[in-house]
RNA sequence: GGGCGAUUAACUCAGCGGUAGAGUGCUACCUUCACACGGUAGAAGUCACUGGUUCGAUCCCAGUAUCGCCCA
């Protein structure tokens, strides 16, 4: 079966082609992972699993194929890719999708529903309240969305072509999932790494539950400072307190100044005495306290904020802890166990107003309240000196959430992090990050860590916690003896199944066991791709072959999550960095150099891109970035990618039209590179083997941008403008031209074409898929032993371009070197100088020359001699002389004396 | 307040111690035989600003401004 290119349609038709080569890699499985190799022969890469609940857009679009981009030019160069794909469905995100899809909330009381179907919520359901379902038709909702959600990104990046062996999926909530988290968990306790604390949190009021410092957002905020009088104990004295937060005045249970602040010095040691509640607490001397805030003068609650912790421990303070998990202030009483007054009768009569409130609610009764002399701490002034002064100051949100994280004892398990700050940095350091400075970015945020990792969340749709607690003999569970499962029987769901020793009928029941309700953060999870992918503990051998990883890409904007919690848990597992390059992808703004969100309505589609422009122009925007750069979002740069495409299909079928035809006069022979002989394709040859060497250096380099600009230039300027145009006449066997001559042309153009679809293949899989499938495909299915094509004629995987040998240099020691390194510059040069003359006559290029001299500086005339057939044949000159001229600048021609031949 | 990055043509971006680059857009011309989903050419810049180093700075250094991100 011969190919025949005249029987290519005029025009590429991408949508079709695009669809019919995805179908083929997946079936013959091109990108199919093949694990006989040894580390050194392979490349990893740890893909970013998306939020599969969150929506997709051009973004993912961008960073996954810089990746992809990356991976298809180690597979080029031989490597035995791992390129997995997991999916992130586990965590908030999820919950509350599913919340809104079917417009429910999980009651954890209520009992299982089996074979419960819902139907999507529509705005009618909505006017009705929520559906309470158990924690386990929840957990099924939630599974049956993520499935839904999966599908719809898979279709999208298999449509923008990345090279992901579909065999090699997960999911974070899947069973292989759950079993290494959970197994991790037990590892990371085996080793001291964990503790389970009451600690003060971040808590999240609305999803009631921890988050860690990783998933705290601070946003400007607009507040009051409200000028609190306090006394100070055994005199008439008044210190003016400044607060955000005068609805914290019952946790007050310190006040704070600038060591060096003269105002104040003499009251450390001290107690103040607040208003309403007249508890008395220590006044004392701390470097964190700006004397230029406020009054300089503060007051300590549990909780305002992180400093308030720092000076809880530091100074041993009681916990006074006011709001409860519901965001509402609970009940207290004052003159019992740590709540001091020195009027307990009054400030009980107080609290009871605020007692039951939100913070919002509680923050207005309490300003009334100030405002009444009777809650002065000393004299009978109202406590609230002057109005309340607006100001605009930042606060903590959790990145989901709506209301500002409150401070929250409560029992938590955490990682211990803190104390291991030097190391986490030295294992960034021996990562290399691509761009470099994105290194700073992990070191920052390592060095201001603040808090160990919680890793609890009081959520449904998670990873459980394989921890049970023995109930003493009053039923009270026993937190510092946690019963750990078996690591031969993960993953275990706690709530149903039983801690080893136990029976069923023991759980929470005196003298038996509790299970532990809480899920893993997301991220403890997520931390663990690399294990996941490689199947760490379950097979031992692939693993150690697949890691450290290769590659690590992602976004910058979880460095500090990520990025971060991965490096911690290679660090703390296997005291190794999880990857030995991490490759920062820049984000796509809106054209207003915005960041793109759902929420300012400025997003693009992933389908709206592919449907406009096709997966090759889409590729093209993505990989003509570099790493590291926030871009702008140009739809023009979707356009160059497909005049590209365009370009490469022409090209491609002007060079398989001239193969085919002298193959038909060779016999069936394909060209070879023995072939080659004339003075110009050498020296277009000697100019192709610099760009392999350029090109290959940039990718080495992760550079694909570069690579990618070099090999697009090269062949708009140097393929298609010059050498075709130089050679084609030649290649065709026109105006006599010897055997031999013509010979050389054909082998050139074939030789170099398939170097460039070679060249082009990582970022424009499709076009150079569909160029290879031409001729050059089947030649190397001839070369593959016994391997022939299926009954409807498809190749086997080894024919994809993307299993083709990146270019060598080494190709090229075939050829001869040209006698002169300037002679195909000076071929082109000629060329563009009559080209520009013919412009400027207002003819056109194709234009006969009767006569003409092409003059020149006598190096250059030199250097365009041996080539002057191939120039005289690709301006249509009848007549054509060269002239010396020494005033003219290196390597400049200009055409004179020209006479043009009549149109025909 | 600390850290990181950016600032180059109307736009999107390369670049680099030695005459300032590409594409898009714009303008003109060209039906060409691989390509009108195209080609050839042209116009277009105080390389943010101020100093310094240097024979020479868009590039290196210091500072300023603006924008963005991260952190407090």
């Amino acid at each position: 079966m011969t190919f025949d290119p005249r029987k290519l349609p005029r025009h590429y038709d991408a949508a079709r082609r695009e669809e019919h080569f995805r179908a083929w890699w997946e079936r013959a499985g091109v990108y199919r992972y093949d694990p006989d190799h040894t580390r050194e022969q392979a490349f990893v890469v740890d893909t970013p699993p998306p939020t599969v609940s969150g929506s997709l857009h051009v973004g993912h679009v961008f960073s996954y194929t810089q990746a992809d981009v990356v991976a298809r030019y180690q597979r080029m160069r031989g490597k035995h890719v791992f390129y997995p794909m997991g999916w992130d469905d586990n965590g908030l995100p999820t919950e509350r999708r599913v919340q809104n899809y079917f417009h429910v909330r999980c009651e954890p009381g209520l009992p299982y529903e089996p074979g419960l179907e819902l139907p999507m919520a529509t705005a009618k359901t909505f006017k009705s309240p929520p559906r309470a379902v158990s924690r386990r038709n929840f957990i099924e909702l939630c599974a049956l969305v993520t499935a839904e959600d999966e599908k719809a990104f898979m279709q999208v990046w298999q449509t923008i072509g990345l090279s992901v062996d579909w065999h090699e999926e997960y999911a974070t909530i899947g069973e292989a999932s759950r079993h290494l988290a959970q197994y991790s968990f037990l590892d990371l306790h085996r080793k001291g790494h964990l503790y389970t604390a009451e600690a003060p949190t971040m808590w999240d009021v609305d999803f009631r539950t921890a988050v860690a410092q990783a998933e705290v957002q601070d946003r400007p905020t607009a507040g009051h400072y409200h000028d609190l009088a306090f006394g100070v104990e055994g005199s008439e004295r008044e210190i003016i307190i400044s607060t955000t937060r005068p609805e914290l005045l019952a946790a007050c249970v310190g006040v704070a100044a600038h060591p060096d602040d003269e105002r104040y010095r003499d009251l450390f040691g001290g107690r103040a005495v607040t208003p309403l509640y007249r508890a008395r607490v220590p006044i004392f001397a701390t470097e964190l306290a700006d004397p230029e805030k406020g009054t300089g003068i503060l007051m300590v609650c549990t909780f305002g904020d992180t400093t308030d912790v720092q000076w809880w421990q530091e100074q041993k303070l009681p916990l006074r802890q006011i709001v409860a998990p519901n965001g509402r202030l609970q009940e207290v009483t004052f003159g019992s166990g740590d709540w001091d007054s020195a009027d307990p009768e009054a400030a009980n009569r107080f609290y009871a107003e605020l007692a039951g409130k939100n913070l919002r609610q509680a923050r207005a009764a309490i300003v009334e309240q100030l405002r009444r002399p009777d809650g002065a701490a000393v004299g009978n002034q109202p406590p609230l000196r002057g109005k309340p002064r607006p100001i605009e100051h930042t606060v903590r949100y959790y990145e989901q959430g709506d209301r500002p994280l409150e401070f929250i004892t409560t029992r938590q398990w955490f990682v211990r992090l803190t104390d291991k700050r030097q190391e986490l940095i030295e294992r960034g350091r021996e990562i290399q990050w691509h761009p470099p400075y994105m290194l700073s970015r992990y070191v920052n945020w390592t060095e201001n860590l603040q808090f160990d990792w919680c890793i609890s969340r009081q959520r449904y749709f998670g990873v459980p916690f394989p921890v049970w607690y023995p109930l003493d003999d009053g039923g009270a569970p026993d937190y510092d003896r946690p019963l750990l499962a078996d690591g031969a029987a993960l993953p275990v769901d706690p709530l149903t199944d039983v801690p080893p020793g136990f029976r069923e009928e023991q759980r929470d029941q005196p003298g038996g066991f509790t299970a532990e309700a809480d899920v893993f953060d997301t991220w403890f999870t997520s931390s663990l791709t690399p294990e996941i992918a490689s199947g760490w503990v379950r097979n031992p051998q692939r693993h150690r072959q697949l890691c450290p990883m290769d590659v690590r890409p992602q976004a910058h904007d979880i460095i500090r999550t990520w990025a971060f919690y991965t490096i911690a848990k290679a660090h703390l597992h296997f005291g190794t960095i999880p990857w030995h390059h991490a490759l920062i992808s820049g984000w796509i703004l809106d054209p207003d150099r915005k960041k793109m969100s759902k929420s300012r309505g400025n997003t693009v589609t992933p389908q709206q891109i592919i449907e406009t422009h096709h997966a090759d122009a889409a590729r093209y925007w993505s990989a003509s970035a570099r790493l590291g750069v926030d871009t702008a979002y140009d739809e023009s740069v979707f356009k160059i990618g497909r005049r590209l495409v365009t370009k490469l299909y022409n090209a491609g079928k002007f060079v398989a039209g001239m193969v085919a035809a002298a193959r038909e006069d060779w016999g069936g022979e394909p060209p070879g590179v023995g072939m080659v002989s004339e003075e110009l394709d050498r020296g277009f040859l000697a100019e192709l083997r610099g760009l392999v060497e350029r090109a290959t250096a940039a990718h080495d380099e992760f550079d694909y941008a570069t690579g990618l600009a070099h090999t697009e230039a090269f062949f708009w300027d140097n393929f298609t403008d010059a050498y075709i145009e130089l050679a084609k006449n030649r290649a065709k066997g026109d105006g006599g031209v010897s055997a031999e001559a013509r010979a050389s042309a054909v082998a050139t153009l074939d030789f170099a074409l398939g170097m460039l679809i070679r060249m082009f293949a990582p970022v424009l899989p499709y076009i150079t898929e569909e160029l290879w499938s031409w001729d050059y495909a089947r030649r190397v299915q001839a070369a593959l032993n016994g391997a022939e094509p299926e009954a409807d004629g498809t190749l086997p995987a080894g024919c994809s371009v993307h299993r083709a040998p990146w270019p060598a240099a080494a190709e090229f020691d075939a050829f001869r070197r040209p006698d002169s390194d300037a002679s195909f510059t000076a071929a082109k040069a000629s060329l563009a100088a009559i080209h520009r003359h013919k412009t400027q006559s207002g003819v056109s290029v194709a234009r006969a020359i009767s006569s003409m001299r092409l003059a020149g500086p006598p190096g250059a005339i030199r250097a365009v001699e041996p080539v002057t057939g191939d120039v005289i044949s690709a301006v249509r000159a009848e007549g054509f002389e060269l002239v010396e001229d020494d005033s003219l600048p290196d390597g400049q021609f200009v055409v004179r004396d020209a006479e043009f031949a009549a149109r025909t």
